[in-house]
DNA sequence: CATGAATGAGGCTTCATTCAT
DNA sequence: TATGAATGAAGCCTCATTCAT
């Protein structure tokens, strides 16, 4: 009988004995416990209950904290990546693609606000972990080719202005989005406006794409 | 004999009894240490130790750690907005004022890179601290006014385009050059690039001002 | 082999692993240590000390201080009332009980001195904890009906004063034989006596039941 | 002038150089404090706060926190022991003195909770610090004379049992009062009931001086 | 594989008392 | 006399990790 075959036919209590799901779900726990906390902040006796697992387990599947940090942090870039492949930009009009990266990168933040915790505490060490991960260079190659492709064909269509640098590009959209959602508490505070809202939200979005479809416009 | 001189000519070993240096003195000690550690992480010990004070001190100038850095954020802020202020942007030609905000901001950034990372904590604590103060919405009015009229000024000049607003202009300019330096880190582990370098910051900063500028075209 | 015997057997040193007595020991010490500085004076380090235990361990069993204090104080509430249930005094003639009531209160508190430490600090923190004790008010409501039975037969068989009530007169007994002890070394210096001798606490002892038997004589 | 006269003269603000005034009010502060936490939970800058003035002041006139604790507690003998000697009770016919004594008793400790208070701290501490007191035990002379006086007028008038001790009825008296008062908070909490409500005190005043006088009938 | 007891180092905070002015 | 800054010791509690079963 196969792993699976042998989940499928277990208990419906408690899932036992099955290495795959306990991983994702001391992983999933891990991200959350993480983006609450920042990684001094979380607690492996916190991310083992919020698992239903024995701390001990933690141990067992990923070393230590540090790790299982690692592994929760490319779990997460492993995520949106994917999820902008999902995109297709390449079978797009150049406008409608670049229109469309924006436009997923806000809501992708909008959806994953883990994703930035997690890249905010990975900064404040330097992204000591990253250094370490061989997977995450590869992940991020064929995005800068993407967005080079989408650029090209705009700007031999004269759609978009022709100075465009892809990774500054893509660090713009990125940070235009992440700014608003890793500083949304902040910034709701200092201007005394309700930034989580659904309105503010919404007005955002439309000038992020606004604001980058404005830039790319030819010169 | 001044109070300043007095202190010019005070003992060259520690500081005693002047109040307002201590006070001083630990508030920057905690900026470094906040900043370099993030809240959590942060060690009151190591803060007083910078500080060269006894660690009792700490508490009896700013009650505990979450006040101290409450006190550390205030002044950052108003740090930034002094400087801000300075510009005299009223005095300048639109285009020529907004491009010396979008550049100061980068340029002040990149020499304050413990101001990212206080806000960082704030907001992974959600602007706790930051709620509690009273004086902080009183700083960010009058920014978002000066914005505000150096955008009529280009738009009756025929300089921008007339829909902008001010606020979310802010964010964009604050969040396009915060977020490279944010997450300088990330960004170098995944594009293999070393963004902390100047020439790449030369380059960012181009870009930024670029963007910026670029968005604000008539239409 | 029994579990008894396992642990008879267990090595003469420390005892580990071994939870229930990890926490009757912790416990005994604890009862010790409140008993001997009052809560606010008791050190957790000696209490761990005292049980021979790592302080971790006090945490890990008791939740924190005070919450140890509420389980000494729910023991010893639970050590008398279970003691004076077995006093079976609805056996015996109604004089007979009350005198044997009496004195054993009296004696109870000669050789558990630490009972009325501990109350007097819970009344110092006005009953903070015991207020959060469900299991405590279970106790008492027996007593109170024991009493009573033991006074109704005194009335009948025309031997007690009529108009006793129980609960006042479990407060009086307890209060008359409780003060001597609890205020045994204040009594001493007022009074330049030594009432910690055995010949006072006799005399003490002998005038206590007199004055119960006195009061509760027919009209 | 007299300090007396100096002190009326005083302008009506802060009173400042009236050691009298200023040493009544740090005793008054410190009866409050310890009677509230007790000798270890009181707090030296808070007995300053409370009496208006400097901590430095606190040491000046008494010495330390131990030195001040035992001005509290003979303090606080000093007015019982006075105000028992304004019951006049030799002038008083023997029942009626006695029921006098009793009820004196009763309500004196009613409205002074921290005499109560500062005697279980004492005690705690073994009465380590009366025992260093020369004043106290004069205190206490006169006020068995009194007592013997009382009961031998009674005994001669035929109102009393011959068999009663002057220092042991003391403590009984006290002790019944006593233990009321100090134990409200744990008695309320193990009965369910509100002994610090008016009628309950009522009917508790009427108990004590009723088993008083019960106990001491001609037997 | 699974459990939860055990550990030692270290974190934040408080305190009585003294010192400099 | 009066102030409040300064001190060092110690108190309660927490944490990541390992061990015994």
């Amino acid at each position: 009988m196969s792993a699976v075959n042998k989940a499928a036919v277990a208990p419906a209590g408690r899932v036992r004995r099955d290495p795959v799901r306990v991983r994702a779900s001391i992983l999933r726990a891990a991200v959350a416990e993480f983006s609450d906390k920042g990684l001094g902040g979380a607690r492996v006796d916190e991310i083992a209950r919020r698992a239903g697992i024995n701390k001990r387990m933690l141990y067992h599947y990923f070393g230590d904290k540090e790790a299982l940090f690692l592994a929760a942090l490319e779990r997460a870039y492993e995520e949106i990546r994917n999820a902008e492949r999902e995109l297709h930009l390449g079978d797009l009009e150049p406008e409608e693609a670049m229109r469309r990266l924006v436009s997923f990168t806000f809501d992708y933040l909008a959806r994953a606000p883990y994703f930035i915790s997690l890249l905010n505490s990975e900064n404040l060490h330097k992204a000591r972990h990253l250094k370490k991960s061989a997977r995450i260079r590869d992940m991020h190659s064929s995005m800068v080719d993407m967005i080079d492709g989408v650029l090209r064909r705009g700007v031999e269509k004269g759609l978009f202005r022709a100075d465009a640098d892809p990774v500054q590009l893509f660090i713009t959209i990125s940070g235009i989005a992440y700014f608003y959602f890793s500083n949304v508490h902040t910034l709701s505070a200092i201007f005394g406006r309700k930034f989580t809202s659904k309105d503010e939200r919404a007005a955002r979005h439309a000038h992020v794409v606004d604001a980058v479809m404005g830039y790319l416009r030819p010169l």
